[in-house]
DNA sequence: AATGGTAGAATGAACATTCATTCTATATTT
DNA sequence: AAATATAGAATGAATGTTCATTCTACCATT
């Protein structure tokens, strides 16, 4: 098995175990056994723990920036190009619960809170493609003029409540219904 | 020290470090420590860890539960009805941090995950305030004819966000921007 | 002195991490 | 080509730490 592969082994067997357990219930031994490799390999190939559930973090946001802007058309109106984002995202949501739980998890830990101050507060190049729509909205009074922060909160805490009651079974999601959600949305930060 | 103030000093000191710290960094022992009490005390108060871990949530629960149903007026119109209880509930999260923050912790861990908010809900027969004025609104035309479970997810998913990014730090949640949120919630659920 | 309640030390289980040892694949020599 | 040497990757038992829970000696009250 290559280096690479067995990194990859790692990192799967991790995700899984820590999205469907927690991170506490979810011991390194297990994880090592879960990828069929030797618990210490697994220092081989990441610091400790901490760097690993962090690489996990990383790669995850990496996959899901890539897959939302797929057949995004920055030359539609503002509102159908927001339509399409977060459909998209949701729909990737939806199709990968385990991704959803990790990032839950993760945004719910010292993890997660730490790294999200930084990108908030810190200025270092933290562009977004939300962020950019969103600004270009204000701008161009499409937006209501709210803080940046506001616009997301109402943007996506509806989408993660969604995503939450579907992954949980609580409701099944249609087409129609994702449509809707989205539609008010848009109705939540649109200027009048 | 009567008995059952000695039990609210452990629950007290349990839900702060809890709230501050998360489950896992708050042992028995400084939940003793911050109670002034003998470890072992709290095995008298508590079967064990978990029971107080619910009982604190179930308290939790009952104060809230009361605190929004405050000051509200039935006769009122409901777009009015809906701002009172959306802005009463984030005044409450932001005046008492500690609550939302375990609140948060709670239902992210495997304790909660049965739980959810089927509770505030009210899905098990259980009356909820927020489930009758969704209802009524649908009936009247008022509020979009969605299932209840997405309007609550319209409706409070911002709510969460912003107070999260309120308590993180990440914000300043100001009056005016506090009745803006209130309104762009409004403006999603309701029937042009 | 007997009772009831409490403190905090003792216990043992769970876990992250380390490290001495074993294995494997490639290079080197014959 | 076969035999040997070597680097570095992999292993998993051992270690030290952190906790929840239990136990025992002590204190206050009667």
């Amino acid at each position: 098995m290559k280096h690479t592969e067995k990194r990859n082994e790692i990192l799967s067997a991790a995700l899984e175990l820590i999205s469907e357990q927690g991170f506490h219930k979810a011991p390194m031994s297990m994880i090592a056994d879960k990828a069929g490799v030797g618990a210490g390999t697994i220092y081989i190939y990441f610091e400790n723990k901490d760097a690993l559930i962090n690489e996990i973090y990383l790669e995850l946001e990496k996959k899901i920036t890539s897959a939302i802007q797929e057949g995004y058309s920055a030359s539609q109106p503002i509102k159908e190009r927001f339509i399409h984002l977060w459909i998209g995202l949701l729909q990737y949501i939806i199709e990968h619960p385990l991704h959803f739980r990790y990032m839950e998890q993760y945004h719910n830990s010292p993890y997660g809170a730490s790294l999200r101050r930084d990108r908030i507060l810190g200025k270092t190049g933290n562009k977004s493609i939300f962020k950019d729509l969103f600004e270009e909205g204000i701008t161009n009074h499409n937006v209501k003029d709210l803080p940046i922060i506001m616009l997301f909160a109402l943007s996506f805490g509806p989408m993660v409540f969604l995503a939450r009651d579907h992954t949980l079974g609580l409701i099944k999601l249609q087409d129609g219904h994702i449509t809707q959600a989205a539609a008010a949305c848009w109705e939540a930060i649109k200027n009048k």
